[in-house]
DNA sequence: TTGTGCTTGTGTTCACATTCACAAAGTCTT
DNA sequence: AAGACTTTGTGAATGTGAACACAAGCACAA
């Protein structure tokens, strides 16, 4: 048992991986998995997906595999995507009202609770249920119940909503800008430019 | 002089974002950075970004720092960015919209020449100056002319998507959809699911 | 109950990536 | 022209993660 071993970041990121296609063979109805089956829908080996999995205690079944439903509820205890995640999002333009309508947030336990703006024609206006509120009542969200907070507003703002964000006790930035966001060391910031990501894919070519 | 050693996947992960944060150093008329200078923007320790641009030559002046201008144009070089990546959009919903409206994939190179969907009504309308397409011609694409294809459409079209896109030449793939794509080797894939990404940061809460 | 066939869980080995430390090479001042 | 200072480039050391091989455990059949 090597539960109390320190888990590796790269093993953390994996985990969605192995959640989303959990989900997908759910939906399928398939009831238990091995990790050679499960290494078809991550590209991942299936000694890595075991030894990703014993980092949390020993789920599955020598001979069987893998129980598909209360392996979802683990990883989603392990990940804390059991509990809902209040979630904010600043900037409702394109890819933030998009985001906003996106129902797939959901089935990882995010919850998109207030949209902020600062565009005078925006603000008011609802998308969905949740209307639009004035950027500048950002330090009003409370400061215990929101820890999760999106930003897809221009580049240029970037850095000072993910500032008045850090203040309101947001701990996890999801930065869709191309800025680079400085922000105390307890805060995370993951930042996805999809520019970026095209970027390194011609090299390989 | 390292040039013939093999560069490191992790490196060429890292090279579009010292050209985002030169690209922006540039904006700001700077002529010259150190990689201390460029390791606050980028969240990484000045060795690491001397090493892995050293797998490429040596591009620095020793006292001085890199020479901005040029740096950029090695980059591109580098990563392929410098000759025009024809890129094909599939899906022109929501989000698909968003991405053929936003102007910054030119900035790497990217020109997103061809626009597909399936739903009539969408069919013919134009996105900026671009004519959407009907999916069904996807076939048509010149094999040699578009090598990147961005998937925007729902997770159940995406698989056979793909597969038209492998068929028509493509080489590389920006998939923003939740679905696992099985590719051949040869063709690369980039998976960007945004509700995913969001999936690790709880655990560090 | 015993044997055969799977599949998990993990200690060990191996490969890769990061960090460090410093020589080499330039700049700048006097 | 010399010396102080700065910064790069990189071999070597360290650290971290991936792959492997196999013992342990379970299912199922005879
Ligand atoms: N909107 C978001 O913020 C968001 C976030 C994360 C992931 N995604 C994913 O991105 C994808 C698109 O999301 P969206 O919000 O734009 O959805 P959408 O429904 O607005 O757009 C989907 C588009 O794809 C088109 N389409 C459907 N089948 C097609 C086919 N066979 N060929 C070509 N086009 C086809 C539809 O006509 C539609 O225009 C989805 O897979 C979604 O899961 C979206
Ligand atoms: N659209 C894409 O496909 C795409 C792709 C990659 C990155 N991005 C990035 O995502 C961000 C948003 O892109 P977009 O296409 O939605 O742009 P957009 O212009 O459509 O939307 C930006 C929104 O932010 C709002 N805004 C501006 N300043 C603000 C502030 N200080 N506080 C709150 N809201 C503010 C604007 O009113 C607008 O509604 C940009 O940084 C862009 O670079 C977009």
């Amino acid at each position: 048992m090597m539960r109390y071993h320190k888990v590796p970041e790269e093993t953390i990121k994996r985990m969605p991986q192995y959640l989303r296609a959990l989900l997908f063979l759910r939906q399928q109805s398939t009831k238990y998995i091995t990790s050679r089956g499960l290494s078809e829908y991550v590209l991942l080996n299936p000694p890595q997906i075991r030894k990703d999995l014993s980092y949390f205690g020993a789920f599955g079944l020598r001979g069987t595999g893998y129980e598909v439903e209360p392996l979802i509820k683990q990883i989603r205890r392990i990940l804390k995507l059991d509990v809902e995640q209040k979630t904010v999002l600043v900037g409702a333009g394109r890819l933030g009202s998009a985001i906003a309508r996106f129902p797939g947030f959901q089935r990882y336990g995010f919850n998109i609770t207030d949209i902020y703006d600062n565009a005078g024609k925006r603000i008011g206006k609802k998308i969905g249920k949740i209307q639009i509120k004035d950027v500048a009542k950002l330090n009003k969200i409370k400061a215990n119940s929101v820890k999760i907070a999106i930003i897809a507003t221009p580049p240029e703002t970037a850095q000072q909503i993910a500032d008045a964000l850090v203040k309101a006790g947001v701990t996890s930035i999801l930065n869709l800008t191309s800025a680079y966001l400085a922000v105390p060391k307890k805060v995370r910031v993951r930042t996805v430019d999809l520019a970026m990501e095209l970027g390194m894919l011609p090299y390989y070519t």
